[in-house]
DNA sequence: AAACCGGGGTT
DNA sequence: AACCCAGGTTT
């Protein structure tokens, strides 16, 4: 690529943010570490519009991290109940505990401190060393590799070890060193607003006379894409164990899906078999399931729920489940799939 | 390096 | 149905 165009890119870019860039967010120009930081947390892998209303709601629940250090950790899965990811809410909530108990509740400020925090990455770390302490470190998400992509028809793919590297680098080298913060979020903004995924707005475009890949027209092969895998199948065979006063869960645990949130107890198998059941459940006194399915980016979920009224919970001692009270669930946080059984059993 | 981790909007 | 979103951690 040329020179000229490395160092028209970042003035055109600055001059486009001054004169055009009217994106608003409610986190955006914000200085306190603490918002940007959770703002940051919430929007990975997360469109904007989808994360806005739950960083309001965060930000009001707990206007600083003592008081999310300080939090019933139930609810703020409870809080986070919806967003997936769920990884995300669990090192937000070690993280907030660390700066709270080892740190004085002081955000630490500097890239390499920022990045060694459970949930912080090399773009989070970025974002907020920029934004928060106007230092020059390079944001590199989605909009970043998909503009740069086409800005300079980079053949690279970020999705392997050299080709991001190589992107990585490229956006250190376009940084304004003096507004690294305006930088980063105009760029980010640009790919959001006009450089979208689909359809680009290139007349609105003010990189639209360097764009390496609109002057050879091949926008469309630009960024180079993620092969896409196929759905793994996970069928679950729930068991809904209740009395007339109280319904029986298990926590989720181990490094599999929604880690930490709470369901039925749970069988997964392709077919449900008597020696998979426990002792005292006969497969012929099952009734039909309720069956319902959720798409994931990774996974198809088919969840069968089996309705199990019982008179007494002596039967269920050895499955170690957790007790709670009908009138209780809305403090329980679960996954949309549970929720969506829930919303086909008002009657429970 | 590859696998894994949700849910949803857009086209 | 495909794509992809202000990515990160674990294996």
């Amino acid at each position: 690529m040329k020179n000229a165009d490395l160092s028209a890119f970042s003035s055109l870019l600055m001059a486009w943010n001054r004169n055009f860039n009217r994106r608003a967010m409610p986190w955006k120009g914000i200085k306190d570490p603490y918002k940007i930081w959770m703002s940051e947390i919430i929007l990975q892998q997360t469109r904007v519009d989808q994360g806005e209303k739950y960083y309001t709601d965060f930000i009001a629940s707990y206007p600083t991290i003592s008081q999310l250090a300080n939090a019933n950790e139930e609810d703020v899965f409870r809080k986070w109940q919806g967003l997936g990811y769920y990884n995300r809410c669990r090192n937000m909530i070690v993280t907030a505990k660390f700066i709270h108990t080892e740190n004085d509740a002081i955000f630490p400020d500097d890239y390499d401190s920022i990045l060694a925090l459970k949930g912080v990455g090399e773009y989070t770390a970025a974002a907020i060393s920029s934004f928060a302490f106007n230092l020059p470190y390079a944001v590199v998400d989605g909009n970043v590799v998909r503009v740069l992509s086409r800005v300079f028809s980079l053949h690279a793919s970020y999705f392997d070890a050299t080709g991001k590297k190589a992107i990585q680098a490229l956006a250190q080298t376009l940084i304004d060193k003096k507004e690294p913060g305006k930088y980063n979020q105009a760029i980010m903004d640009l790919g959001a607003t006009i450089c979208k995924p689909q359809q680009p707005d290139c007349s609105s475009c003010p990189l639209t006379l360097i764009c390496q890949a609109r002057l050879t027209d091949s926008i469309a092969s630009f960024p180079i894409k993620k092969e896409r895998k196929p759905l793994k199948e996970r069928p679950f065979h729930f068991l809904v164990f209740h009395t007339t006063s109280t319904i029986y869960l298990t926590k989720r645990s181990g490094n599999d899906i929604w880690k930490d949130l709470h369901t039925f107890y749970c069988i997964e198998t392709e077919k449900l078999t008597q020696k998979l059941l426990p002792d005292f459940i006969n497969t012929r006194e099952l009734n039909k399931p309720l069956v319902l399915t959720q798409i994931l980016s990774h996974q198809k979920i088919t969840g069968y729920f089996y309705l199990i009224p019982l008179q007494t919970a002596t039967s269920l001692k050895s499955l170690n489940l957790i007790s709670v009270k009908k009138t209780a669930i809305n403090k329980i946080a679960f996954p949309k799939l549970i929720l969506s059984f829930f919303e086909n059993n008002q009657y429970l």
